[in-house]
DNA sequence: TAAATATATCGATAAATTTAAATAAATCAA
DNA sequence: TTGATTTATTTAAATTTATCGATATATTTA
């Protein structure tokens, strides 16, 4: 997959707040598995609609894939995006 | 090298900008050799303060490594930090 | 159906970022 | 030394982003 400037800039400006990072970490730490948008919640000391769209801005990006389960969300890291973004970055080095 | 969350966010956040990006480009686009201040200034319609400053960002984000020469600056990456940055992005990945 | 729960959206405001004009500082060249 | 050149800094305006409270929507449970 190839991302193209516009993208690149997206999933950068995604990850470019602290909040995001976190959210980000756990995502991860669920090893594959699908995180709770409560247990973000619940972990991170912001409003409820703050979260929301940090969360909003992390899916626009690819970086996390999203999934409705009845009344709740769940989300996982976007593997394919974020390596398509890493190799984006190789490249810049020459 | 290990980058802390803060770092990450600095990197992130100067990689979210499509002039930066493309200063970033032009950098790599040199094949190692250190980019001249005013090829970059040429190559972007922005205003000569206003690319000083999104340099300033790469700069300060350590992506690019600046140094004087006379009254000329140049640029050049910096592997070392980007590939520290694609590490902690991979090991996003679980 | 009604109440409770989980998440998203909207509107307002605060904070941060982008941009450029003006100016400063440093260096080069005549 | 004087004037031109290159880059950095300062200041201010415009734009974007972050945040929260209120409310909406959808779903589950009693």
């Amino acid at each position: 997959m190839i991302l193209d400037h516009k993208k690149v800039e997206r999933i950068s400006k995604a990850l470019g707040d602290p909040y995001r990072l976190k959210i980000m970490e756990m995502a991860k730490s669920s090893g594959g598995e699908w995180v709770q948008c409560a247990c973000i919640g619940s972990n991170i000391e912001l409003a409820q609609s703050t979260i929301s769209h940090h969360i909003s801005q992390l899916v626009d990006a690819d970086l996390l894939i999203a999934e409705k389960d009845g009344r709740n969300a769940r989300y996982q890291v976007n593997k394919e995006v974020l390596s398509a973004y890493v190799n984006f970055l190789n490249q810049l080095q020459g």
